[in-house]
RNA sequence: CCGCCCUUAGCUCAGCCUGGUAGAGCAGUCGACUGUAGAUCGACUUGUCCCCCGUUCAAUUCGGGGAGGGCGGACCA
């Protein structure tokens, strides 16, 4: 923090909640705003091995609790991969130890985040046995309900309604005064406010960061396993094709396609959510017959020149696969180790 | 445990009755047109037809066995 006259300084509360889809709830979220320090909150990941553009959004939110004073831990995730039928637990495992250097590449602050695995403390026999005790408080439909958006495989395992109750114990066995997830997360967090008073725990306040759209169509989500996703694997080359091969409209609000499916824009969504959280100032380099570079200092002006026809979508583009090329080369460089 | 149905391209499925190694839609790839992408045209690619055994000159197709998945198995009808 050597410079910080230069940075807009940003309060607490705006900081921990600026970009989240949904926080659990307002008051909550204010009171640990007051004194966030000593606070700590919590991810969870299942082990891949390499981080994705899904882990990075929720990194993000990581980053921003750092920088308000907030303790992290990064919960890698072996038992739930292994419950959700991700590999043998060997294998799952050694990816989580190497997802740990990844998300330090990334820029999550080493000396203030606590990694921890799973399978340290949830094969214990308290643990075990409170969660035997949420079981009995959950009935299957509501355990299947909240893993719908989470769910991998075709069919419904009895692991994986497990796995949303110990997402649930793992709040009060981390000492974890907020979860942090995807929206895809937030009915598992609501299940784990439900359940929890059940056995004596506090219930979690929660923050939930937005889902991007497909990056190729601009609906749905962005999915690690569907469609095109950006990792710390690709290259700058693959980078800038994907990122040109994007849907990108003129336009913060597409229209609707044809079926009446809502459609979003993945490249300002990226935008918002990916470089900007991460940059004071970003420059499109833009060729001078077109009008030459354009600096911005925040999204809301990029997306308005965007939709006034100030910025074309290929300049935005190559601005974009830049950026993100920056964000990724650190975890890069550091798995060519 | 018993009964019925399903398993064919990345996805959803057709074909099998009347054996001769296979199709559609969507997706994907490549071009054209746009200073991006999409849309729209044009071209193209893709398969252990779930596995094993049997019948046959020949099996995705017929028979048997097995595996995986779905549904059902009080009463009422």
């Amino acid at each position: 923090m050597s410079d910080n006259r230069t940075v807009v300084r940003m309060d607490a509360y705006e900081r921990i909640t600026r970009n989240a889809a949904e926080v659990v709830t307002e008051e909550e979220i204010e009171a640990l705003a007051d004194d966030p320090d000593g606070k700590r909150a919590y991810v969870g990941y299942e082990p891949s091995g390499v981080l994705h553009i899904g882990h990075m959004l929720t990194a993000n939110k990581l980053i921003d609790l750092q920088e308000a004073g907030f303790e992290v831990t990064v919960l890698l995730a072996d038992v739930h991969a292994y419950l959700n039928d991700k590999g043998s637990f060997e294998e799952i495992r050694h990816t989580a130890e190497r997802m740990r250097d990844q998300f330090i590449a990334y820029g999550l602050d080493e000396s203030n985040t606590q990694f921890v695995l799973g399978s340290d403390f949830q094969l214990d026999d308290d643990y075990t046995l409170d969660l035997h005790s949420l079981e009995l408080e959950t009935t299957l439909a509501r355990a299947e309900r909240a893993m719908a958006e989470i769910t991998s495989g075709d069919s419904v395992k009895v692991s994986q309604a497990v796995y949303p109750l110990m997402q649930a114990l793992d709040i009060p066995y981390l000492g974890v005064d907020l979860a942090i997830g995807g929206m895809e997360q937030r009915k598992v967090h609501m299940l784990a406010r439900d359940v929890l008073p059940s056995i004596d725990r506090e219930p979690p306040t929660s923050l939930h960061t937005p889902l991007i759209a497909d990056l190729g169509t601009g609906r749905g989500k962005m999915s690690s396993s569907a469609g095109v996703t950006i990792s710390m694997e690709d290259s700058r080359d693959d980078i800038e094709s994907k990122v040109n091969d994007a849907y990108c409209p003129p336009t913060a609000d597409p229209e609707p396609t044809d079926d009446g499916e809502a459609r979003e824009n993945p490249v300002l969504q990226v935008f918002e959510y990916h470089v900007f959280p991460r940059f004071d100032a970003v420059t499109v380099e833009r060729p001078k017959e077109y009008g030459g570079d354009l600096a911005y200092e925040g999204y809301g002006a990029l997306e308005a020149d965007l939709e006034s026809g100030e910025l074309h979508p290929a300049d935005a583009k190559g601005a974009l696969a830049e950026y993100l090329d920056r964000l990724i080369a650190p975890g890069r460089e550091q798995l060519a180790e």
